[in-house]
DNA sequence: TTGATAAGTAAACGACCGTTCATTATAATA
DNA sequence: TATTATAATGAACGGTCGTTTACTTATCAA
């Protein structure tokens, strides 16, 4: 079994997160690897198939990822007030986590911003875009945070006020010199506003 | 005196703003109006001469608009609370007017999208990015909120709480059916953070 | 050892790329 | 009206694009 196809998965990632899809040739991947472009055809039937595929992994590493992160339930029995700490100690777990594989893990990072460079081509890629960055998290934290206030309203007003600090670090996170320290704004905001944000009160 | 000339420059920035420059082609441009490619030539000397017109229109733009809204000092002598006030009547008139500048006029949401998608092609583009709509607008309502409240570092916090949500909505606008709503959460966000933020009181 | 399968090369394909150029139509000036 | 500058054409240029093809090499089971 040949691992060609996987350098040849994470070679295009690499090339289309900073080009785009369409600047970045067939040669360039080839090249990247020390093969000539024929040779690509034995693994992908053509170049948009490389781009699926990438797509389809990323879906699949999303599948594990929510199942590994799935958040459990806290026993109601314990009351609410415990039932707010628990879900609120998830919350910061999970975001933090959520926010280093973003930014640090090398194919959810390429990913992010290929998407970011393809979302304005089409609906299907505006969507794909929006899912995975833009109004999904935000709506999922919605559902999350009106459980805990008990109001629609303020569960909109306060995923507003979480996740859009954190889409603004991704972004910052990306040309920063200083990449530690963006990390640190990331948890720094994250554990602020889920100790002290006064929605959540 | 021809407005073809400018009829491509707004052609050609419609186009590189959902495709990217690398994937319009000239031929593409010209065909917006029902040219060749070949008079597109009498206009610009090249490809890459129109995308520079852009950012330097852009530039135009973005200096009028700095002279046009400068945020008048209010008299030091009224005390630092009618200060407060005037300067937080201003950030809101500011920060609305903004949003609606980079989402509703059509060259400024245009070239928002065009530097989105070429933000990583090279340092250049990335820092281009980052202070048009990055740590450039962040770091700005920084200062600001740090001469408001005395501390850098909080004013460091309320710029990316308040900026954040900002640059979130941004890009939720462009793929909202309901683009109204959107400038309305924003609208809504601004007012209650400059009225309401604990970190200005 | 033989034969099949997979993985690579190099050359060619037609299409399109950005750009140039000789030519023609248009429109304003003298 | 004749002249001149400008704008547009369409063909051509050398390259590169994604893709296909014929051919060579390596691997390994029968």
């Amino acid at each position: 079994m040949s691992d060609t196809k996987e350098k040849i998965l994470s070679a295009a990632l690499s090339l289309f997160a900073r080009d785009g899809y369409e600047a970045v040739s067939v040669n360039m991947i080839a090249g990247e690897l020390g093969i000539t472009k024929g040779a690509l055809y034995k693994h992908y039937k053509n170049k948009r198939h490389i781009f699926d595929s990438i797509l389809l992994r990323m879906e699949e590493m999303d599948y594990q990822r929510a199942v590994a992160f799935h958040m459990p339930e806290a026993p109601v029995e314990d009351g609410i007030e415990a039932y707010r700490r628990a879900t609120a100690d998830n919350i910061k777990t999970y975001s933090k986590a959520q926010f280093r594989y973003w930014t640090e893990d090398g194919f959810a990072s390429g990913f992010r911003k290929l998407i970011t460079l393809e979302q304005y081509r089409s609906p299907e890629m505006s969507s794909l875009y929006q899912q995975y960055l833009g109004d999904g998290p935000m709506n999922y934290m919605a559902d999350i945070f009106s459980e805990i206030t008990g109001s629609p309203e303020k569960g909109a007003e306060a995923a507003l006020q979480f996740y859009g600090p954190f889409f603004l670090l991704l972004s910052i996170y990306d040309s920063s010199p200083d990449k530690k320290s963006v990390i640190k704004m990331a948890d720094d905001h994250i554990d602020n506003f889920m100790c002290s944000a006064p929605i959540l009160q």
